[in-house]
DNA sequence: CTGTAATATGTAACCGGTTACACACATAAT
DNA sequence: ATTATGTGTGTAACCGGTTACATATTACAG
């Protein structure tokens, strides 16, 4: 690998005047920079980015901790983060968490030693104090921290309202949730959501709520034994579209007759609820845009740190597809 | 942050024995020691990595390339590229491709700017003229570049083959194929591996051939119009898990009913294969496995570059699920 | 008692960039 | 003619580590 002191010399100027070239930087003679440029094409000469890090106290370089990419909510996410760093010049370091804050903590370390410029995080597991002294650019994604760290999140609890009140509109009577995870703040905001809109229905029993904690399998079990408890459930909403795709299958499985006697909706809007049959309507969250906001708002506070930026909250849409639907024959 | 050198002046000692003392290297006398680790924990102190990088010319950073992580196959792969790399102390970088080399090529020089250690690629658009004269080792990861490039791969073809000698096994007489991209060379494996059971077979013709492209949209479309001109079909082997559960899907929709009338087998083992309705039976790879073997390949290389590694081949195995079972009803 | 090896520590060069500062020269303003 | 300003370039300090080399002291063998 050529250095700059090769560029230097065949172009028969100093290190500094090739500096100034690469950065358009000072005063360069026309002919000098010709010179320069062409010794530098010449050597196909790439400037080594770890000596420029070290002098400037700045690594290009951004993390995502997410808890695990397996997940199907997170290589959307991931992928929304790469592509904007990217634009921005930023590489992307891809970190998971296992939702363990050991590994949080080892990350952050890591990290900080080869001064990452900043971290986004979505995280239910790390502490404030943890990352308060931080002089490194910090924004929460997809789950809020704490009010002091800016986040990108979605209206949880109002989309989930909705979900509840279409599944409403079109005809169900009895409405049940398979809910996250308790200490996860997106699912405790998504059962709030429904709460909302069923609390006060006379039909309503504490009953009607599940445990699914995201994942398909709790999913599958927890349906089961809901259904098989109360029959009479005509509508689930699914705090996920993984867990909605469990929704569906148990239900199935029961002799459920989906959409026509029981109706489920998810939320996320995955490519996942496009692939089961029949597919699961849901409530699809604007993933790649908040995870394309999150890097902006980032680099904003990296190249611009003492402008002000603010926390952004973004809505869910409804998708509706074949899991619900009319249903004219059910009026009572 | 604090540097070595205020470490130094607390313990009262020079930079180049606190730089002893973390790396363990030389002779550093007892007390001294004891001085500089309480200074560098009362200071907090991190070594800065980037210095470090700088000097020793290694940034213990790799690299994994994969087309595009929202494809469910490459969480997983990337999950034990990650585990892996950390377990050695390597951060991990994800870049997304999307076959593009164009994108590979300026992901490449950057992370060579960035002095990365070590590349994994998972590509069939990289040339290998491009990757021919760098220095830092690659390996190719799920698949081959050509013989030069050390691979981890599974061993593609012989899997296919399996995958419809079961099919036959179960009574399948009439087996079609939804392969993956004609330039991608896992897909042309596995189609060869098809052929090789069926080709010699008085009922093949190459019309069960039909191109799903490794995506759920055009294998469904491919599978449609294959069941409808023909309709004699009762086994079809699909070239992964994503076209898999399309065939699925689109089957369903045309009336088959699966497993009795129909058997449906994909390839790759995905968690996907079991949340649909019935679960797909499909030809398992060790998706985590290969991951991780790579990594440890590339660490051999990278810390011991004298030392010759060799390419690997994996096994894939048959995960019998409900879309295909014995079928003794249709003995002829 | 002397020579050699092991122990202990500091000084300074080095990694490859960036940039403050000094200096030279040309041009424009007074 | 003198001074201020703009242009062009090089020298060297700096970023924060690592390590070759020099030097000093101690331990031990002959």
């Amino acid at each position: 690998m050529p250095t700059i002191k090769d560029v230097a010399k065949l172009a028969e100027v100093s290190v500094a005047t090739v500096s100034r070239v690469m950065n358009n930087n000072g005063y360069v003679n026309q002919n000098t920079r010709q010179r320069v440029e062409e010794a530098i094409k010449q050597l196909n000469y790439r400037p080594n980015d770890v000596a420029r890090s070290l002098f400037k106290g700045k690594s290009k370089m951004i993390a995502l901790f997410v808890p695990d990419i397996m997940n199907p909510f997170f290589p959307q996410l991931a992928r929304a983060v790469e592509d904007t760093a990217n634009k921005y010049g930023y590489l992307f370091v891809l970190c998971n968490t296992d939702n363990d804050n050991e590994k949080e903590i080892a990350y952050l370390n890591a990290l900080l030693q080869k001064t990452i410029d900043g971290i986004i995080l979505v995280s239910n597991t790390i502490q404030v104090d943890q990352i308060n002294d931080i002089n490194v650019p910090i924004i929460a994604l997809d789950r809020k921290i704490n009010s002091n760290i800016i986040s990108v999140t979605v209206n949880n609890r109002e989309g989930a309202s909705q979900a509840v009140r279409y599944l409403k509109e079109t005809g169900c009577k009895r409405i049940a949730h398979i809910a996250g995870p308790k200490d996860v703040s997106s699912a405790k905001q998504r059962l709030e959501g429904y709460l909302d809109e069923v609390q006060s229905e006379e039909w309503f029993t504490t009953d009607y709520i599940r445990y699914g904690n995201y994942t398909v399998k709790e999913a599958y079990q927890a349906t089961e034994e809901l259904l098989s408890q109360h029959p009479e459930i005509d509508g689930i909403f699914a705090a996920n579209d993984l867990m909605g795709v469990s929704v569906l299958k148990a239900a199935k499985n029961l002799g459920f007759d989906i959409p026509n006697q029981l109706s489920v909706i998810g939320y996320d809007g995955m490519e996942l609820s496009d692939i089961t049959s029949p597919t699961l309507t849901t409530m699809a969250q604007p993933i790649y845009d908040i995870g394309k906001r999150a890097v902006e708002i980032l680099i904003e506070k990296i190249e611009n740190s003492d402008k002000e930026v603010e926390s952004e909250q973004y809505q869910v849409q409804l998708s509706v597809k074949e899991s619900t639907h009319e249903r004219r024959e059910v009026d009572e």
